[in-house]
DNA sequence: ACCTGAACACCGTTCAAGT
DNA sequence: ACCTGAACACCGTTCAAGT
């Protein structure tokens, strides 16, 4: 309780986006209504526009947010720190000694995949792009961090002879691949009997294999 | 114009698949309304509610259709067909004269990725699970059969040697995963300059050493 | 059986007006 | 600058009533 539950003050913005997460992930993006928030926030339906242009600005707003964060864990994962979801960020940029790539890669798949299951509708919005306007321009670049972050490893993989010669942005894009659709197919529980973590083990020895560099 | 354009009959049903179809592909699941179907086939707003309980009934029926149509192609492509988008049906179900295995998993996922690219809205619904009801098991059972395609020819992959030992259903879920994962980054235009066929063909054959057995 | 019309309870968006 | 209240044009859904 930082302070009293007064908004009109230029907190409203960041209070709307707080509370458009949680209903998120209780009730979908179907479920989210700016009239229903600034109901929540005893706010009048009319406030929110002052902070978003229209529903889908928050929308936008919302996955740039996940996008943030979601790139943040990868960096951590891919500096090799456990798959964890604490909320710390210690990227640790002292150089390559955090253990072999193909671990490390392993560590930014599942990393990927908890937050892939723990944000299905955040995920949703990040990935289906709307009406090509300047804020998904913002989301793209995030998206293509994302990929750069996994770029990156396949690029010292590539030092260290685990990964094979290529475009490592390229070899980046097959990698993330596997292991979005992986977390689609567990969304859309297609995955069955299969626990998830058992088909991205598999997933992750398929993918590792068919990177190494092929004699 | 094959007889007039009386509705009223017992058609509307198709009428309104077929609408609805055009609208997705044109303006997206967001701008399907009830009341716009009807209006665009002169009907009442009521009226498609004796076909559709509800709104979400409308857009599960979508894809069930859309899941019928992908795994037609799916089962052509991996009869040997090329991965044309021709309408025939001609699965040809005799025996393993179609080609090595490498070439038609190869063209089931340029079929996918064909189908995917071409029906953006539709494989969202297809992929995006609702409300846990009996419609969406019906949508689970055809998502199944999609992966059940992949897996027999992980089967005859393991019988001819191409394919590494292991569950065929844990393979095609791997294989699933990297062809449905390209999509979904093609069409979050996260592919950029790397022009989609030739992602496609890395993702493939990245794929397919990594499914290769092991020495 | 199938459709209509009215009704109800929601929406997003805009805009004058208040403080 | 920020919010309110009213207004407008949409929704989905339900239900008596028509044919």
């Amino acid at each position: 309780m930082t302070g009293d539950g007064s908004y009109h003050h230029g907190n409203l913005r960041a209070a709307l986006l707080e509370r458009a997460e949680a209903v998120l992930t209780a009730s979908g993006a179907e479920g989210l209504s700016l009239r229903g928030l600034a109901r929540d926030l005893g706010v009048s339906h009319a406030a929110p526009s002052r902070h978003f242009r229209d529903r889908q600005a928050l929308l936008d707003a919302l996955a740039v947010s996940g996008f943030t964060t979601l790139n943040a864990r990868l960096r951590s994962a891919a500096a090799g720190g456990a798959d964890g979801a604490d909320g710390a960020d210690g990227v640790d940029e002292t150089a390559g000694a955090a253990g072999p790539v193909g671990a490390r890669l392993a560590g930014l798949g599942r990393a990927y995949v908890d937050f892939a299951v723990g944000h299905t509708a955040l995920l949703d919005l990040m990935f289906t792009v709307k009406h090509a306007d300047d804020s998904s321009a913002e989301l793209r670049e995030l998206g293509h961090e994302s990929l750069l972050i996994v770029a990156r490893l396949m690029e010292e993989g590539q030092r260290t002879g685990a990964v094979r010669p290529g475009d490592p942005v390229q070899l980046a894009q097959v990698a993330f691949s596997t292991v979005h659709g992986l977390a689609t197919l567990a969304v859309a529980a297609l995955l069955d009997d299969t626990p998830l973590s058992e088909a991205m083990e598999l997933a992750l020895e398929v993918l590792l294999a068919g990177l190494r560099p092929g004699r």
